[in-house]
DNA sequence: CCAAAATATCTCGACGTCGAGATAAACTGC
DNA sequence: GCAGTTTATCTCGACGTCGAGATATTTTGG
């Protein structure tokens, strides 16, 4: 019974945790995720607001308001695509692949300071129990 | 590193079953905290705003938004304080009880139908685990 | 080829949240 | 008593999200 709550506010706390790492570069985790996003595909560090919409999970309405944002902080450009006029393609600025370099970075970090708290025989219970509670929710992955 | 995802969209699904039993009554999880906060809180099931504030931990300001809806609903009754002119007494209206009443039995089935899902002795680890992780963001209770 | 269906993206209004700042009333210490 | 401080609540603007509904373009089926 309580054991919901507890999750729950485990959850609150560390994407509070991840928060401060965002905030300090001025960055949301909505700006992040898309900036990562871009940063995890590879060269030429580039997607269409469709396929940022289908790996971030949110709707194209929020999507198109948070290009606007990174657009307007020039760390994005939307170009138009060159093979489909009903489309464009975003790509990392310079100012954004740095920017997203550098909080990775200390993304990265954050993660493992906040594993640290855990002794590792808890967190593989933990694991464990995570995935299985998980894949009632989510069928399979591959 | 992985398990900080799964926790957060473990969460999240939970969250998301929530929200669903709400629905079903025309609620979110934001007027649900209030009038289930009321409820708990006894006969008459009424709490001054700050009180509110305290137990569900947001701004006056996100307050006063979530009781002005409960307020149009008829849900909740604002009662000027006999003791102190610059408060008020938040009362849930016979209505408002009413449905807090329907919605937390099936607040509560919900629940136990979510920890089913899980095995016994995986669920003692999991409450242990969180137990122990949540300890480092909120050091005591009582 | 073209009409109909599907797709890509944007617009807009509603909601929920925060946080800073207003307002009014109640306390506090001389 | 009263000036200064604290408290209770509300106001307001900014942000982020959703979802329904444009709009423009592409794809599909005959």
């Amino acid at each position: 019974m309580a054991m919901l709550g507890r999750l729950k506010r485990l959850a609150d706390h560390l994407s509070e945790q991840h928060a401060q790492v965002y905030k300090a570069h001025d960055l949301t985790q909505a700006s992040f995720d898309v900036l990562a996003t871009l940063r995890r595909s590879g060269p030429p560090y580039s997607l269409n607001p469709s396929a940022l919409i289908a790996w971030t999970m949110v709707t194209s309405g929020t999507m198109t308001n948070r290009l606007d944002r990174l657009e307007a902080d020039g760390l994005i450009e939307r170009r138009p695509d060159p093979v489909d006029r009903r489309g464009s393609v975003v790509a990392l600025t310079e100012k954004g692949f740095d920017l997203i370099e550098r909080v990775v970075t200390d993304h990265v970090a954050n993660q493992h300071r906040m594993l640290a708290d855990l002794p590792p025989d808890v967190r593989e219970g933990l694991e464990d129990a995570l995935r299985l509670w998980l894949s009632k929710f989510e069928p399979e992955q591959s």
